[in-house]
DNA sequence: CAATTGAATTCAACCGGTTTTACAACCGGT
DNA sequence: ACCGGTTGTAAAACCGGTTGAATTCAATTG
């Protein structure tokens, strides 16, 4: 069963008909051209292209430069929960408006980013999405970045209200009582360090806390990146080596958090009896780690479904201004967060 | 700064060296004809290429039915570690043999994988990877399986040795002095669940324990099987409400184990000192959750990589026979297997 | 010196559609 | 009988390449 024979192609339909090539064409298109038709003949043209399973050759259309209803991905990673949480936003609505895409990692190689850059645009991508990845424009190719990067042209932006999220958890701590708090902060290649530390230094300063030097780490990138869970872990007990006055800390993201718990927990501490613990994003492993993570949660899937949406607008309306959006982050207080126990 | 212009056509760029499309198209894709031609012609138009950066229309190539260097995956979700960790093998690969990808995840609609596949098949993919995904065969689109489905036509398939997997978890659960043991089965709909129910029974008779009617409970899925982490969980306190009698737990995967831990954890037994778990898959999660999982490990960057390798195998040589890979888990051995309580 | 050969390149058809323009046939009006 | 205006369909050019057959021109040969 099933016939091994490939696709019947304009011309056999046609010749089946006994019409022209063009006469089919326009019917199928629905071309006002073909309003000229007799309905019967418009009716015999669609008839007989369901029943010959007449589908139009997509290279061959895309010669007369027509639409893909493809569009391009690019993304660090593919596996940590953040960069697939996003990906599942972007697709739902891909899907929706039966759009394909192609998906890419680069894992930080910028050469390998402006490569598929252009094998998308080469490929028919009529826009891509670039989660936290740093480009280059290219032309004739909309982009929508998702992420805190800063790009050297105009783009649609969906970026987290990384201060706003720093403010709620940093409120948070203040409010359990805490007022030494040990700060995780970014690997400098991170497109959020930069943000997230200065909007710890600013929220540090509203709630007149004093940030000490002792109290920071920065996260260092071990063997590429590929286990950000040991990058906390490594960055915990150096915070712990440094400094043993801190009851609070509020790492750069959820992995980094995780690892810091286990480093403490290592080094026989209580989370969080002795030390509260608070990360960013919400990661489903925030929910798995004991104690579970209180986080500032990134409405992932809505990010991605969100820079799907404006990606297609551009796409549908070509002179659309590009624009910022801000997306709010709310606190997700789970059980490594309590009152300071010098409180 | 930056052409706005539209790439250069093979016309173009044979006005400009005053030579014919013709010639041009050969040199450029070194064709044995064009051995025919001067060193010096040949160098005016390569140098001429890289000038004017000609980049031949892919669309174009493509309708003299040319290789796409494209394929597709279908994988049930995306952002369960398990899926992400296949597909970084499989992109890593892919990369490296510079082909590009479609995904698509289906949410096990019967539908949308046979309509998917159709898509990829138009839009010129070579073939298809189908991770844990049930399809029915498309002319003249090879087709590569990662999981234990089963089809009802020949095709290469990487299954993992679940009966070796499970043979491993339960010799390791016997030796720790355990004889009462229960299951978590999986879902009708997932791929592995017959084969490792069949393999657990197996397995049992083989160490000659009985396995308890009431020591088995089958996963159900959950509001479209987005949490499978909860799914564990009411299975798990299913178990206890219908047996109390068992010391170990062999769960379908890691996610269901995890869930499973919580339920035993909140109905105040002691992971492992009164239950041992034991998950398989070993996913992240495994390694964050407290007590670190015990599990089968699933080589899943390997099968990524394996199935790729296949299917471009296929590709470039169509009539390969379809064969069977069977890859072998290993027991990755953490905290949440111990000596039974009553050993 | 015409004919043969061979090297270097070009012609022209084709891939499978889309779209602009052309062309018969028919109509009524004068 | 002649003209202008539909109406229904087809021819032809085009999109941007690829490729087998054909051409040109010069050198070699009978």
């Amino acid at each position: 069963m099933g016939t091994p024979a490939k696709p019947v192609s304009l011309r056999e339909l046609a010749a089946y008909l006994g019409l022209s090539r063009s006469t089919v064409s326009l019917v199928l298109n629905n071309s006002p051209v073909a309003q000229g038709l007799t309905q019967e003949t418009r009716d015999r043209v669609l008839k007989a292209a369901t029943e010959l399973h007449y589908k139009a050759n997509y290279f061959a259309r895309m010669l007369n430069n027509k639409r893909s209803h493809m569009v391009g991905i690019l993304s660090p990673d593919l596996g940590e929960g953040y960069d697939a949480a996003i990906l599942n936003g972007i697709e739902r609505l891909l899907l929706e408006r039966d759009y394909l895409y192609f998906v890419s990692s680069h894992h930080w190689n910028r050469d390998l980013i402006k490569q598929r850059l252009e094998v998308f645009a080469e490929r028919g991508a009529e826009g891509v999405i670039l989660v936290n990845t740093p480009a280059v424009s290219v032309p004739n190719l909309p982009l929508v970045s998702i992420g805190s990067l800063e790009y050297d042209f105009p783009l649609t932006q969906i970026t987290l209200d990384n201060a706003h999220g720093i403010r709620l958890a940093l409120e948070h701590l203040y409010a359990l009582g805490h007022r030494r708090i040990a700060f995780l902060k970014g690997h400098t290649q991170s497109s959020d360090a930069e943000s997230r530390w200065a909007a710890c230094v600013e929220a540090a300063q509203g709630l007149r806390l004093r940030i000490h030097k002792e109290d920071v780490v920065q996260l260092k990138r071990i063997d590429d990146g590929l286990d950000p869970i040991r990058e906390g872990y490594v960055a915990g007990k150096r915070l712990l080596n440094a400094s043993q006055k801190f009851t609070a800390l509020l790492a750069f993201n959820d992995m980094s958090a995780i690892g810091a718990i286990n480093a403490f927990r290592d080094a026989g501490k209580q989370i969080p009896e002795e030390i509260s613990v608070v990360g960013f994003d919400d990661i489903q492993a925030a929910t798995i780690v004991q104690p579970a993570l209180t986080t500032v949660r990134q409405p992932l899937i809505r990010m991605g479904m969100l820079a799907a949406t404006e990606l297609l607008a551009i796409i549908e309306d070509a002179n659309l201004q590009p624009r910022q959006i801000s997306i709010q982050p709310e606190l997700v207080i789970r059980q490594s967060s309590a009152t300071c126990p010098r409180g």
